[in-house]
RNA sequence: GCCGGGGUGGCGGAAUUGGUAGACGCGCCGGAUUCAAAAUCCGGUUCCUUUGCGGGAGUGAGAGUUCGAUUCUCUCCCUCGGCACCA
């Protein structure tokens, strides 16, 4: 009998593959279109077990799909640009592009050792100017309709390196490198206005029944609409100052104003106070990250100027406070402790008054009543709700003009300029006469010169690289200066979706096919990408649509979030020492272990624990599928069709097991996406027919017809084992090409059900019962029982629940 | 802190619409095979109790709804992900 050797059935399969293209696909107006996507890898080099999984994933779907029969896109390509390889170019002295291009190689060699049935003829890499040029077409055609402004913002500033650092590099309030304390810094720089399509990112979350919903709550409450009021105070010696608030009805409250410290009026009013300008600087030491703002110590200073309560006329101490934030509503609250968890906190620390304006008989000194309420000690609005006390107040305001509705979004404008080299170039040239002008069309690509030498001293190279930035206005064509910052990272993984469709168009960013293919019907990646990656990539999509590149309105039709990857309870990273290298695995294993083991251990969303001897298992139960059906294979029988008219009781039984099994794969892999409880059915399927021995020809016939569902089945997730054994049971082409089992509903029909018979909700007793017999007669089969009687016997039955072919409950008492 | 997950045997997990808690796999125990071991095959395996039949308890903790709750509601604990410059 042939042993299974996994290295030489895998060679032989990914042969098979390569040389007849089974992968490729092409636009095919007759078949119906799948496209099935992971999120594509940051070409870090060195494969880890989340790829393995994501990967698998989406393989399994996309291998299923087509032996459903459709014309399946399932491709690959790389999130090229980014940190880490930089932070190689410094470590190893070399350029970030050739590093990347290098980890991208081996990358590819490992995902094809895996057998990935990807379509290799559409590999995309980020950092190719063939890509990044039609971003920057794109950022500079939304430059023209005003989707794009410029507008300073604050980053994280080591005042050692002289760098920007990101946030992950910000320890404690330092930088990883020198150990400096970091300093908020405020530059001006690019943003994208994502904004405008809030309201429909929004709306549309309604309207996507292929995603968790999970993951629309989230990116709802990252939306974070809400109505409320702009309100100006009248400050005596600054001006005015707006706020906003949904809280209107307890405007009476008010007992002091909290502004952001890069707050004009605390600039203003630190210039000649010492001690505030102290503070000032204090604040911008402190992390700006939402965080660290909700959850570090709340600390104001006053300012001494006033402002003057819109109803009541009365003066109100203006504060800076850390923790109001700049870049939400106005950078300026109003404060009302009686009614305001963190504005009563704030009061208590500082010993500012707390009034109650809601009525109430709780103590307000104490505690913050944050409920809505009737309105009290609110002059002429006393005894209104919340929605009257609204609707007079914006009347009132609006009249006044001092007031108005406001809609506001928690949700802010996407910043997408970075100080960093190693990304894509933003194609602005700035003119002394003209200002920022865009890149003309028809000079893009802006091209990141590739031949760079890091030194250590950070910042990016193009700031030294007079060859790189000297150029001419396209306005004037007087001597400008081209920008150095680059996209973030975000902006390319925002498209690379609809790219895939076309990766080699030159013409344009999309051809037609991106209709063809696009939307994703089905998309897999990370939880961790939930809110930014996801809701960047939609922006995207929208806009792309009114730009008239794609046709429909969102990106991803189905979302699968996977869980990530443990050892020992912690994620697998290097500093923990608790990595497992799939190349390994897989040397040892076969590729189709790991592949088993990733896909069984746990249902996709969940996290997954790595265990050694669960691969031990995998491996375990590939070779007994091996041994069993080449054993099948050598006894040599002549398969004669099933006469379903003749079938034993034993035969109809795993004729049942057989078919209830291929129900039950199906709708897992289809449906639920459980493929963990797809792969214990076919074991248990496995182990049924291994224990069947029947030599008669319905029996063969069985057999063969178990064998043969199991092997295509199992194939979208063990696909080399399954074409060797395909092969070995005379079967014609690639088992990857064939069609899925089918359902003989027939073969469902039972005539006895087992029942559970329970009193007061505790098992008693099991009995067989017919499965057309009715409510009387069960349970009079379930009271006849000794067991039920023991517990029944001296008391009153109440009433007996009988749920069809599961259970008889008896109620007694 | 806020938002979103998760918590079930020794371990990974199953229980799909409120209806048998522990499928499948790992580990462990016993047996077969072997000079012996590995591998393989067969059987057992939530805990307590019982020779056995059976009985009792049990899904992070506590309450509630229900004939019946791992599943629904509330409070709490632990843990993971995200929080706008990691990707």
């Amino acid at each position: 009998m042939k042993l299974y050797n996994p290295q030489d059935v895998e060679q032989h399969a990914q042969k098979l593959w390569q040389d007849r293209d089974t992968f490729t696909v092409k636009q095919d107006s007759d078949k119906e279109k799948y496209y099935c996507l992971s999120m594509f890898p940051y070409p870090s080099g060195q494969l880890h077990m989340g790829h393995v999984r994501n990967y698998t994933l989406s393989e399994v779907i996309a291998r299923f799909q087509k032996m459903q029969g459709k014309n399946v896109l399932h491709p690959i390509g790389y999130d090229a640009f980014g940190l880490p390889a930089e932070n190689a170019a410094i470590k190893h002295k070399t350029a970030p592009a050739k590093w990347t291009y290098a980890n991208m190689a081996d990358m590819s060699e490992q995902f094809k050792r895996l057998g990935f049935a990807f379509d290799w003829s559409r590999q995309l890499a980020t950092c190719d100017p063939d890509y990044y040029r039609w971003e920057q077409w794109l950022f500079v055609r939304l430059f023209k309709q005003g989707l794009v402004y410029r507008k300073d913002a604050t980053v994280n500033w080591d005042p050692v390196d002289q760098t920007v650092l990101a946030n992950e590099q910000v320890i404690d309030g330092k930088g990883w490198r020198s150990g400096a304390e970091v300093i908020r810094k405020t530059i001006p720089q690019w943003f994208l206005k994502i904004t405008d399509y809030a309201d429909e990112l929004l709306a549309a979350l309604d309207d996507m029944p292929g995603w968790p919903d999970s993951v629309k709550t989230m990116q709802k409450n990252w939306i974070g609409k809400s109505k409320g009021l702009e309100i100006d105070f009248e400050v005596p010696e600054f001006g005015s100052i707006s706020i906003f608030t949904t809280r209107p009805d307890t405007l009476f409250g008010v007992s002091y104003m909290a502004v952001a410290p890069e707050h004009p009026l605390a600039l203003q009013a630190a210039a000649n106070n010492a001690d505030l300008a102290e503070f000032l600087t204090q604040c911008s030491k402190e992390q700006s990250n939402e965080a660290a703002m909700a959850t570090m110590e709340k600390k104001g200073k006053p300012t001494g100027l006033m402002a003057i309560h819109p109803l009541t006329g009365d003066k109100v101490p203006v504060w800076v406070a850390n923790f109001v934030l700049m870049s939400y509503g106005t950078g300026a609250v109003m404060a009302v402790p009686g009614h305001d968890e963190r504005d009563h906190e704030f009061a208590l620390k500082y010993d500012l008054p707390i009034k109650r304006v809601i009525a109430g008989d709780g103590d307000i000194q104490a505690t913050a009543e944050t409920d809505y309420g009737i309105l009290v000690n609110s002059a002429d609005y006393d005894g209104l709700n919340f929605e009257q006390a609204f609707e007079r107040m914006q009347h009132y305001f609006q009249q006044q003009g001092i007031g108005r509705l406001q809609i506001n979004y928690r949700l802010r404008d996407w910043g997408v300029s970075r100080q960093r080299y190693w990304g894509c170039p933003i194609p602005i040239i700035y003119c002394d006469a003209c200002g920022a002008q865009p890149v003309p069309e028809s000079d893009l690509p802006v091209v990141l010169p590739e031949d760079v030498v890091f030194d250590d001293t950070g910042g990016s190279p193009l700031k030294k690289m007079p060859a790189f930035y000297e150029t001419t206005c396209p306005q004037c064509h007087k001597s400008a200066k081209r920008e150095t910052d680059t996209f973030d990272t975000f902006m390319e993984s925002s498209w690379y979706y609809a790219r895939y469709a076309c990766p080699d168009y030159d013409e344009g960013m999309l051809s037609d096919e991106a209709n063809y293919w696009v939307p994703v019907d089905q998309y897999i990646g990370g939880v961790e990408h939930a809110i930014l990656h996801l809701l960047y990539a939609r922006f995207f999509h929208k806009v792309l649509r009114d730009q008239g590149l794609v046709n429909s309105d969102e990106p991803f039709t189905r979302l699968l979030t996977q869980g990530m990857v443990l050892k020992d309870g912690a994620k697998m990273s290097k500093s923990k020492g608790n990595t497992v290298a799939p190349q390994e695995l897989i040397d040892r294993y076969g590729a189709d272990t790991v592949r088993l083991f990733s896909m069984f251990a746990a249902p996709p969303e969940q996290s997954l624990e790595w265990s050694d001897e669960g691969v031990e298992g995998a491996s375990r139960y590939l070779n007994r599928l091996w041994h069993q059906v080449q054993e099948f294979i050598a006894k040599k029988h002549a398969v004669k069709p099933l006469n379903t008219e003749n079938l034993s009781s034993e035969q109809q039984q795993l004729r049942y097991k057989i078919h209830q099994s291929i129900a039950k794969v199906t709708s897992d892999i289809a449906e639920r996406h459980h493929f963990n409880t797809a792969i214990a059915a076919m074991m248990e399927l496995t182990n049924a027919l291994s224990k069947y021995d029947d030599n008669s020809d319905n029996g063969v016939a069985l057999m063969h017809e178990g064998w043969l569902s199991l092997v295509k089945m199992l194939s979208p997730f063990v696909p080399h084992i399954c074409q060797a054994l395909w092969e070995d049971m005379q079967q014609p082409g690639l088992v990857a090409e064939t069609d899925w089992p089918q359902v003989d509903e027939t073969a469902l029909v039972q005539d006895e059900v087992e029942m559970v018979v329970q009193v007061n909700g505790k098992l008693r007793a099991r009995i067989r019962v017919s499965a057309e017999a009715n409510q009387s007669a069960v349970e009079k089969i379930a009271l006849a029982e000794d067991n039920v009687q023991r517990f029944v016997d001296g008391k009153t039955i109440r009433k007996v629940i009988v749920v069809p072919k599961k259970l008889v409950n008896v109620v007694v008492s």
